[in-house]
DNA sequence: TGATTGGACCTG
DNA sequence: AGGTCCAATCAC
């Protein structure tokens, strides 16, 4: 008997046998259809043996093996198990969190036909011939085509006729479509002259063939890509592939613009979920298939099989959208790392602001490090930090006098000024003066944040929204005030104030429509704006060469925050924003609105100090007993009422205790954010200093938790939480 | 009375 | 998860 294991998307503990007669060992990896109950449903063959622990009259032979996929690669396989076991996650369903959504559909896909036209070999000679001198179109078209392929828009520029002409031809097998063959000694443009730091930095990334995590901290603006660039180059000229991992979607465009500017003869595929399922499924067989030389992509790219891989960079390591927050909890720069180590071949993880974690790998030896100080441009300098303590100053809409001084002076000078806010909407608190009612959500346990243009009550978790009241509910009170600031009112109090300033406000509000955000970016690069009120959004990556002065207003909520990675955050998110300033030859320039001027947090950032407060925040974690210095794991559970969420966890907790293991466990508590769209949620934290024992015990209590749980509640185990 | 809705059960 | 089966509830 041939039988296959079968790897299927369903939250179940598989795998599952079927007969499989026509497979043998090379197919595993490969696309299946199976029936599974009275459906059908696409698997991956993990396994092929000739015994079944399962009952041999019950199984049923596979339907189809699909041949639209070459069969996953085994490093992809141990990626995606190792997932299974570190984030207990069905293994199924880790699998397909990595494949394209096209190739998790029953049906079978084929591959869109290339975006160029050429002439085939009939053609070649038919061609010349078939054409009338009076056909000018055909003719031209059949000159350009003799001399290169033709994409689509190139073909409409000779003749708007084109595309109705190539499709006849095509029916006469005269042209066919292609992607492009790249040269295979790439002439990439002269690079610019390294630093000095660059060039250690790339000489260090080097020093070792095989796996190696290195650390690539850089200052914002010290040139940190241009290490990629050349360690790509390097491993491009020895024909392997690179994986460039990034945050955002938002940062892809960018960075595959600079990438093709450099390598212009090689293909780069990009993989995040903002591409059409087509495409996303025809980038990465691209990937697959070795066609494509370079792979940029989101976290989700970390699973992509890539046949020759040779160098994984993970930029802006710290950045928490790393961290998948849903289904498979998975952080993709561990993961990355994890696949490094499997496929023996270096990663680099870059950031301005590393995190703790990466931080302190670095300086215990794990990690090599290396340190880029000076930004890459001479006579560009890091912009000058100054706060402005408002604890004894007059604030108008959040806005204090300097502040709007220093804006003014910049409006003079013809240079453009960021005002950071991390909080859209206009005001985030509805507040009635006579009795102390809030608005806040009825499914979540959060304030409705005031959208006054919109005449709105939104909640930012859920999403409810609801019309603005005009008097207070609970007392009938007809004087309640929106309480605190956010961009839409500062974008107000400033239009009020500088009324010759032509402002742009860019948050999630106002990019919203799939293109505005690259329309907003274009506005500001060609000069279109004197002041930005930004959200994070504006935080991340984006070079503004006109951009003086950055003003930071709400920075003291995450000063003194219960969440234990508040500082971290905000220290990092700070000094992001402060390398907007004056990245050209214009010196920058930051002011810092807080209650809490002589905070160490702010001192360093002052001072550009990473390394000494990184260190501090080091030694509190290591004294708090927090990570890196221990690993975490959360078991959340979500109930209609807050007592079941509790008491699930509790007996969770006596089923642990009961283990023996040296684990700390801690007591259930609610959730911080505890009423969310309408369920209540709890959580229970666990950690030790060893990842094998923390696991170990996870290993043999998850199994467990099915048995304890009822249809009510659901629960989930996350590990290495970002935020409890 | 049949039609609608929810929960238990199962998948190889 | 997603389907099927079955029984309790519902509108007329």
């Amino acid at each position: 008997m041939t039988i296959a294991r079968i790897a299927l998307d369903v939250p179940l503990a598989g795998p599952f046998d079927y007969l499989a007669p026509q497979l043998t060992q090379e197919d595993v990896g490969r696309r299946v259809v199976v029936p599974f109950g009275p459906r059908k449903m696409v698997g991956i063959v993990l396994d092929i043996t000739p015994h079944s622990d399962y009952d041999p009259a019950k199984l049923k032979p596979i339907k189809l093996v699909h041949a639209d996929m070459p069969p996953l690669a085994a490093d992809v396989l141990a990626t995606c198990q190792f997932c299974s076991d570190y984030y207990h996650h069905p293994l199924g369903q880790v699998i397909f969190t990595g494949l394209p959504g096209r190739l998790r559909q029953i049906e079978a896909f084929t591959r869109p036909a290339g975006s160029h036209w050429c002439l085939t070999e009939q053609g070649a000679h038919a061609l010349p011939s078939a054409i009338t001198p009076r056909a000018r179109a055909q003719a031209k078209l059949l000159v350009a085509l003799q001399a290169n392929p033709l994409g689509a828009d190139q073909a409409q520029h000779i003749s708007a006729n084109a595309p109705a002409i190539l499709r006849k031809w095509a029916a006469n097998g005269w042209v066919q479509r292609m992607t492009p063959a790249r040269s295979p000694y790439p002439h990439a443009p002269a690079s610019p002259s390294l630093t000095d730091e660059q060039r250690a930095a790339i000489d260090l990334a080097q020093s070792h063939a095989g796996f190696q995590v290195m650390l690539l901290h850089g200052v914002t603006g010290s040139g940190k890509t241009e290490v990629y660039l050349q360690l790509i180059a390097k491993a491009l000229a020895q024909s392997r592939q690179a994986l460039i991992l990034v945050p955002e979607i938002n940062l892809t465009p960018q960075l595959t613009l600079r990438f093709s500017e450099r390598f212009p003869e090689r293909r780069i595929v990009s993989l995040h979920s903002g591409l059409a399922d087509g495409e996303r499924a025809d980038n990465w067989l691209a990937a697959q298939s070795g066609e494509a030389d370079i792979i940029l992509g989101t976290r989700l790219a970390v699973f992509t099989p890539i046949p020759r891989l040779g160098l994984i960079v993970v930029d802006e390591e710290h950045d928490g959208s790393f961290k998948q927050q849903e289904g498979l909890r998975y952080s993709a720069r561990d993961v990355a790392i994890y696949r490094a180590h499997v496929r023996d071949v270096p990663i680099i993880l870059g950031s301005a602001t590393p995190s703790l974690e990466t931080y302190h790998n670095a300086q215990t030896g794990r990690y090599r490090y290396a340190k880029l100080s000076r930004r890459a441009v001479q006579s560009a300098r890091l912009p000058t930090i100054q706060t402005i303590d408002t604890s004894r100053l007059l604030l108008q809409d959040g806005l204090s006098d300097p502040l709007v001084n220093a804006l003014h002076a910049r409006l003079q000078a013809g240079e453009q000024s960021l005002v950071f806010i991390n909080r859209r909407g206009y005001s985030p608190v509805l507040f009635c003066g006579e009795c102390g009612w809030i608005a806040g959500c009825k499914r979540c346990s959060a304030r409705l944040v005031v959208h006054l243009r919109a005449r709105q009550l939104r909640c930012h978790l859920c999403g409810h929204e609801e019309p603005i009241v005009s008097a207070c509910p609970d007392c009938g009170n007809q004087d309640i005030r929106p309480l605190g600031v956010g961009t839409q009112r500062i974008e107000a109090a400033l239009a009020d104030r500088l009324p010759e300033a032509r402002i742009i406000r860019v948050d999630r509000d106002v990019t919203r429509r799939k293109e505005a955000f690259t329309d907003i970016l274009s506005d500001i690069h060609q000069g279109k704006a004197d002041i930005l009120i930004g959200t994070q959004m504006l935080a991340k990556g984006h070079d503004f060469p006109n951009l003086s002065l950055v003003c930071v207003l709400n920075a003291d909520s995450g000063l003194y925050s219960a969440d234990f990675r508040a500082t971290e955050k905000l220290f990092a998110l700070l000094l992001q924003v402060s390398g907007r300033a004056g990245r050209a030859e214009i010196p920058g320039e930051v002011l810092i609105q807080t209650q809490f001027p002589n905070h160490p947090l702010l001192h360093a950032l002052i001072t550009h100090d990473f390394d000494s407060y990184a260190r501090r925040l080091l030694t509190e974690r290591q004294q708090a007993q927090f990570p890196p210095f221990v690993y975490q794991a959360i078991l959340r559970a979500e109930a209609p009422d807050i007592d079941q969420a509790i008491a699930f966890l509790d007996r969770a907790k006596a089923l642990a205790e009961q283990l023996d293991s040296p684990v700390t466990l801690f007591d259930p508590v609610p959730s911080p954010l505890s009423r969310l769209a309408g369920l209540e949620r709890a959580q229970l934290l666990v950690q030790h200093p060893s990842r094998n024992i923390l696991q170990t015990l996870l290993k043999h209590w998850l199994p467990h938790l099915h048995a304890l749980s009822d249809r009510q509640i659901r629960w989930i185990i996350d590990i290495d939480p970002q935020d409890l």
